[in-house]
DNA sequence: ATTAGTTTGTGAATTACTTCACAAGCACGG
DNA sequence: CCGTGCTTGTGAAGTAATTCACAAACTAAT
């Protein structure tokens, strides 16, 4: 199949959660137009997106919502359920362990691990924080599909080439710095700072 | 000046943040093929990126680190501070009110609001929850420049009507949803669920 | 059946972004 | 002060993403 953008899997993802509060609302149909509205997007565009993956509309009508709900949470993988371990066991790190959105979308987080002594042993819920160095031997064990990076800057370079031993082909990174990783691990980052930046930009170079 | 694109500003962003690491190395000059190589671009990129708004480098020698730093500094409006308020006392509220890396670079949390009854007069550290009904009143007198929204789904809406009403024009939204604002305000997102589906993907259509 | 009114799916056109490639500028050594 | 070795800045070329625009497919009404 031909390469996807991730600007395109981004508004996938974003059509998805559309549709299921329409279904919730019982509608039974909707068009790219009105799919584009609440996106902020263009009906060919959202045409576009989704005839990449095959033909899913009935011309004239529109497209039916639990079908097209299905159709994009099987494009997004979101069939089955990924096992999840956060690593780093400080405030962004619980605040995530805790997160209810994740498990609502079948991400089980099955581990917390961390590389301070006075952490480990900690109780989060049913998770108990483990030693990063206890890694890549329970990964061989228990498989990990994502994990979650959430360290502070100085420790996420070492810890994310212990991910990638451990085989991990998956990485949401919350630390702020750019990471590192072979070709066939995909990585995913959230940067406040350059959030921020970005607002603080736009802010100073508005005409006026 | 021309349109300058969001991935443009997001390396730049990333730049700055190679370059304090640089500086901190004692470094003074640095070429754009290394700059692109700690970002995973091309030295094309960089000097593209750069060059949108001056002439920063010296031929044959690259560029010097902190007075490209400050430069950047400036071109992303890191000069002044800016008046943030938190609005959702929540967990990501809390989590975010307490964050340092906001006031080291210049982002000044001076206000936390909630609708829920139960968390107004809550003090975190020097700061004290207020109803949101107050905000309006609030920004009149003391300005805020952006506003941060980390409220459920379900009251964003209402809560970005307010924020825009009370003439803030950055708002970083970490609600799990789509929120819509007039031309003249800017929005950045930052949504989990997409990123972890953006992750569920790339695992689902990988070769193999 | 025929017509009017929708809305999809998709090549073609357009716009935006990235990479190429090279002249021009600078440092340094002889 | 000339040549060698680097590295920038930038038009031109190339690639990617978005938007246009319209034939084809469907419903419903007459």
């Amino acid at each position: 199949m031909k390469r996807i953008a991730e600007s395109t899997v981004r508004r996938l993802s974003l059509y998805l959660s559309f549709l299921e509060g329409i279904e919730r609302q019982g509608l039974k149909t909707i068009s790219s137009d009105e799919l584009a509205r609440l996106g902020g997007t263009t009906s060919a565009q959202v045409r576009k997106d989704l005839s990449l993956f095959g033909s899913f509309g009935k011309r004239g009508l529109g497209y039916a919502v639990p079908e097209l709900s299905e159709k994009l949470r099987e494009i997004l993988g979101l069939g089955k359920q990924w096992r999840v371990c956060i690593i780093g066991a400080g405030k962004i790190g619980a605040a995530l362990a805790r997160y209810r959105g994740f498990t609502e979308r079948g991400f089980i987080v099955t581990a917390v691990y961390d590389s301070d002594e006075a952490k480990i042993g900690k109780r989060w819920d049913s998770l108990t924080v483990r030693p990063i160095s206890e890694l890549e031997k329970d990964a061989a064990k228990q498989h990990f599909d994502i994990a979650v990076v959430a360290t502070p800057a100085e420790s996420t370079p070492a810890v994310v080439k212990q991910v990638v031993r451990a085989g991990i082909k998956a990485i949401l990174n919350f630390a702020p710095v750019q990471i590192s990783v072979p070709s066939d691990v995909t990585v995913r980052t959230v940067n406040m700072a350059m959030e921020l930046e970005g607002l603080s930009f736009a802010l100073s170079n508005r005409e006026g």
